[in-house]
DNA sequence: ATAAATGCAAAGCATTTGCAGTAAA
DNA sequence: TTTACTGCAAATGCTTTGCATTTAT
């Protein structure tokens, strides 16, 4: 998904600046569940000029595009995810760390509520401690 | 829960004022997943000197007592639910209107991570449309 | 009395936006 | 050259906090 917007031409109206063909670098195959500013942080290294505005600009075109999944995961800020096939996540609760959960996890879709609402989809967030961590903040 | 709380005397270093009954009042048996404004809007009415830091410093309190969780489900701001007890949540993406899921829904806990992580709980979230929106947002 | 909560306003963060300048196309 | 993007800084929106005053206990 990513590397099509890498590629010359593949979208129109998509101009591949050097600021977003670095954002992508940075972004494509990263396992970390960055926010905005971990984001911004990582590429403004190499990219002294690199503003915030635009890491947000690109992660709104991006999301928008459906080439980037916003996470809603961390109660203190928006995360990204670049990978876009379903899966799910376990979060440590002492140090926030994301992990996927890859694959499909099958779930009873809750009856009763069919008439009500049209269900499109579910995300399972899992709530654990990782080995570097001993207790729980949440 | 919140019942305990709204008794004289049942918590220690717990002062029942006037405007943390009025939350309490509000919220038990809330099933509108509200969030801290519209808390705030409700009971305002009735106590025309509420402020927001009151909310906030409530719910805080209520939070780290475990009398009302605070739901990480919408991107844009908190939401509070006092309901404590295991279940899980439906939002439309239309209109965010978040309703629960009662009662168990059993996943299989991702093995592999075992060694990594210990789980010690989940979340899922249904993602649908309410027969009153016709168009998804997300 | 005294320890805790209120309310106001200011501060703190994450995020968004207006706009003039800049650079892809 | 046209259209879109960048970067800055200002603005926004949610949430938190300092502090003097008030209040439950």
């Amino acid at each position: 998904m990513l590397k099509k917007l890498q590629q010359k031409g593949m979208i129109k109206g998509f101009k591949r600046t050097p600021q977003r063909l670095a954002i992508l670098d940075h972004l494509d195959g990263n396992k970390s569940h960055p926010s905005a500013e971990d984001i911004y942080r990582v590429v403004a290294r190499k990219n002294p000029s690199m503003s915030f505005a635009t890491v947000y600009n690109t992660l709104h075109t991006l999301v928008q595009a459906g080439a980037v999944r916003e996470l809603t995961i961390d109660p203190d800020r928006k995360r990204y995810d670049p990978d876009t096939s379903g899966h799910h996540h376990l979060i440590c609760l002492g140090c926030r760390k994301v992990v996927d959960i890859p694959g499909d996890i099958p779930v009873d879709v809750p009856r009763g509520m069919s008439n009500e609402f049209s269900i499109v989809g579910n995300h399972i967030e899992f709530y654990g401690i990782c080995s570097h961590c001993g207790k729980p903040r949440k």
